[in-house]
This record gives structure tokens, sequence and C-alpha cells, in this order.
RNA sequence: GCACAGGUGGGUGAGCGGUUAAAACCGACAGACUGUAAAUCUGUUGCCCCUUGGGGCUACGGAGGUUCGAAUCCUCCCCUGUGCACCA
């Protein structure tokens, strides 16, 4: 028989970091009688697998879910495979397009390949609405329907706003808090989790259980919506905001440390296990006069660890005080290869496959007139540094192109050799590239 | 089906026959400043081509049309919203 913390230990942990808990009092009931009995409590969250990657914000639910099976309950993991192809109303006044099923596949393999970075494995219950719905016929469709009105469903803000700006309003939108509330019953949980931006969809949910006749009301715990680079919106690929768990670790340091010193402590609090005194003490020390760059490092550190280990998180370290705080070249440096071809006396770079080790082509050197004349903005499309030869050349206007250190504004350069490498600068991007005949 | 209101660049949103690659704001990018911060200031912000300046090509839901000239006017179509009708 499983032994629990005691009630109030585990409140306390529960707590932490949330941003509401529906009906706290009966938290403290289920705790208690799961504690007297031994029966773990049954906790979920459901996730849409709508972005082929889960990103930061993320985690803060996951995290959410993880204490509670710290605390020895069980974690219920709900791939909302079906409902994705509803498509969740996004809360930006516009319609999503639903997925289609491949998307939503492949999606999903992703997610749990990433999700146990936070997750224990073996203790989650990995579940997918499918399951149910999957069979579920049209007439059941409309008898869940029939649960719910219209007018309730009005009550949500941005369904509200959007009846009354005239616009448009899918029917589909309407229906996936009801397919939320059916997923609920099916796992006879006693909470549910979600962001504070699901709490409409949450609350929704409690009822269509109890509609269907889920003994008591599930618990509703929502966690805050984590911020994202900009310290304003919500973490989201679609704001372009986000970090990405995948990311390699250089990319996720960069991104981590371009976050205001404000935002740095919300990310301490969500995404960190240190305590809240733990973070007011640091916040003591920046403000007495600790560089605060120092704490930021730390906090990439340790998210980098989460994702990717902890050689992995100081190699991330040491690459960015290298090429950010000492101006020096990274061991590996990203890498473009191009090749030069030549046409009737003029010369052309083309994009070249980096894979296998360097190009065979014959090394060559070259000198006065016979050194070829490449054009820089070309060279830096092709090597991904700008996003198109007019952008390119822009950039070389505002001197923003380092070539070797040196500010390179003509808009061509001349080789003297072959192959021949160079470590351009733009901006915050850093690349190697070389140049070899094609 | 009818009526009315709408559909503009990454977003919001002006323009309503020419000087409009299309105001303004936001975002994004770059420079200065720094701690690669943030804030601030400055510049840039469709694509392509040629020797720091210039040239060309596309673009305002779609297709046609009127005009020397259209995002702007006309016709048809598509899409969204609202109201009415339909639901025998």
């Amino acid at each position: 028989m499983a032994t629990f913390p005691p009630v109030e230990e585990q409140l306390e942990y529960i707590g932490k970091g949330a941003a509401e808990i529906i009906r706290e009092p009966e938290l403290r009931e289920r705790l208690e009688r799961s504690r007297a009995s031994g029966k773990p409590l049954r906790v979920y969250a459901g996730f849409d697998p709508t972005a082929p990657d889960l990103h930061l914000g993320h985690t803060v639910l996951l995290r959410k879910l993880k204490h509670f099976q710290d605390l020895g309950h069980t974690a219920i993991f709900l791939i909302g495979d079906f409902t994705a192809m509803i498509g969740d109303p996004t809360g930006r006044n516009v319609t999503r397009p639903p997925l289609t099923e491949e998307e939503i596949t492949r999606n999903a393999r992703t997610y749990l390949d990433q999700v146990f970075k936070i997750l224990d494995r073996e203790r989650t219950e990995v579940r997918r609405n499918s399951e149910w719905f999957g069979k579920f016929g049209a007439a059941e469709f409309i008898k869940l329907a029939a649960k719910y009105t219209v007018s309730q469903m009005l009550e949500r803000e941005d369904f509200h706003k959007r009846f009354q700006d005239e616009k448009p309003i899918s029917m589909h939108e309407l229906l996936y808090p009801l397919a939320q509330g059916y997923d609920s019953f099916m796992l006879q949980c006693d909470a549910q989790l979600g962001g504070t931006d699901q709490k409409f969809n949450l609350m929704v949910s409690r009822e269509i259980a109890r509609a269907y006749g889920a003994a008591n009301s599930e618990i509703v715990l929502t966690t805050p919506l984590l911020e994202g680079t900009d310290g304003v919106q919500k973490m989201s690929k679609s704001y372009g905001n986000y970090i990405g768990i995948a990311e390699p670790p250089r990319e996720m340091f960069g991104k981590i440390m371009r976050v205001s010193d404000e935002l740095m402590w919300r990310y301490w609090e969500l995404l960190t296990d240190i305590s809240m005194s733990g973070i007011e003490a640091m916040k003591q020390q920046a403000r007495s006069g600790t560089n605060p760059m120092l704490f930021k490092k730390g906090l990439a550190q340790r998210i980098i660890t989460d994702f990717h280990g902890e050689a992995a998180a100081k190699q991330a370290l040491e690459d960015w005080e290298k090429q950010f705080q000492r101006d020096e070249v990274p061991e590996d440096v990203e890498t473009a290869v191009l090749g030069l071809v030549s046409d009737a006396g003029k010369f052309d770079l083309v994009p070249l496959q980096s894979a296998s080790g360097a190009p065979r082509a014959a090394k060559k050197e070259f000198a006065g007139e016979a050194r070829p004349l490449v054009r820089a903005d070309k060279m830096l499309t092709l090597a991904g540094l700008a996003d198109s030869a007019s952008d390119a050349q822009r950039k070389l206007k505002q001197n923003a192109v380092r070539i070797n250190g040196e500010i390179q504004s003509a808009h061509t350069l001349k080789l003297e050799s072959l192959p021949m490498e160079f470590v351009v600068r733009v901006g915050r991007k850093m690349k190697k590239i070389v140049i070899a005949g094609a």
C-alpha cells in the first residue's frame, strides 16, 4: 500500500506555483481519503498535439503534473489526438484550422519523446482521447452537445467578444470544451490541470462530467501562463517568443540570456524547482549589487540541464561566453559550405552540401587580377545569414556584417584561395562560411 | 435566396482614380549604448538585377472590364459577419 506525505505538506507542494485551485476543500478531502486508503489520486492534464514541439511554457503544466507524481499520485497525460482535429479556440479571435491526421500523429510522437524529460515515465498513464471518440457516433455527439447551452458557451469571454464584434465563431470551436468534458468523465479522475487560459474549458469539463453522472465534480487546478521571451505575451510558437525544449543548448542559452532581468525571476519561479525563498535570496543579492547576469547564467544552466544534461549546459555556457563576452569564435560554429562556379569569366556561388567533410575540390591560390570576385549579399543569403539578397544588401549598408572581425560594407569581395574560410557575423548570428570549388 | 457591412503588407489599420511598394502604429532586423541584457535613441523593413547610385518585376480576396493610368470605378465569382426570408 502506498504511503503519502501528510496532507498539509501535500497541499503546500501542490499549491506552489498554482494560479488557482477550484474547490480546495474538496482537494483536501480527497487527499485525506487517499492517504487513509492508500489509493493515489488520479490527476490529468490534456495536451493537444497541435504543434510539433513543446516549449518551456508547456513545461509549467507538466511540472505541476509531476508534483503530483512526486507525492505518489497518478499522473495522466492525455493526448488530445481527437480534439486536435477540432482545434481549440485560439483566444486570438481567429479561427484555427484543424490539423490533419498525419500531423497529429507525428506531433503526438514528438510530444511523448519530450515529456518524459519532466514526467516520470514509470508512473505516467498515457492516454489518447481517440480511444473513446474514435468510436463515438453522431448521435452520441449530439447527446453530448445537449448537455450544454449556447448562452453557457457565450459566457466564455473570447466567444462573447467575437460574437459582439461580429467576428466568426465556428461551431467546432463550441464543441471543443464539450469534448474536453467528456474526456474528464472517461478518465474518472480526481483533478484536472490546465493553464489559466483553459479555465473556461476546465469549468465546462466539470459540469459535463457531472452531467454524465461522475461521482463528484472534479477539482480544477490552473497554472499561470508563462510569458514568452518578450515578457509580454504568453509563450507561444505563433508569437515567436518561445523557447522550445528540443532546441539545441546553445540556442536555448542565447534565448534565455536575452530575457529581461525582470522576467528572469518569473522563469526561476515557474521553470525550476528552487523554492520561493531561494529565489527571494537571489533577488536580494541582485538588488545589493550582484550582477543579475550571473543569475541569468545560472537559470540557463538549470533549464538546459533539465533537457540536455549537465555537460551540454556547461558547453553552452562556455560557448556563449566565448562568442558574446569575449568576441571569440566558439568551438563548433555552424558551418555553411558554398561552391564557387564560374561562367564565362563571371563567378557565382552555389549552395553545397556540407555533410560529409570537406569537398574534394582541388586547392587553389589566386593572385592579382585572377582573384575571383564574389557577391557578399549572395554569400550571406546562401549561408542563411540573411533572408534575401535585398536583406543582405541592407545589412551590408548598415555595417552589420563582419567578416573575420572586419566590417564588410562593399558588396563584393575577392577570394584569395580555395577553399577559403571566413567567420561571418551578422548581428548576433555567427557562422563559418567555407567556399570551395564546385 | 435577398439586403446591408466587410476582405489591404508579419499583425492592427489608413487610403477610395494618378506624386502609393502603399500612411500610422506594433512587430521584426540592424547600429549606438550595455551585462549579447531590458529600457532608450537611430536606421532599415516586398523581390530581383547592375560598380555605395540607379534599374526592373510583382503586390491591396479571385477572374475579367472601363481608363493614358485602378488598392481605389464596373461585372461576375469566392470568403466573413449581421438582419430578413426559407425550413410544406
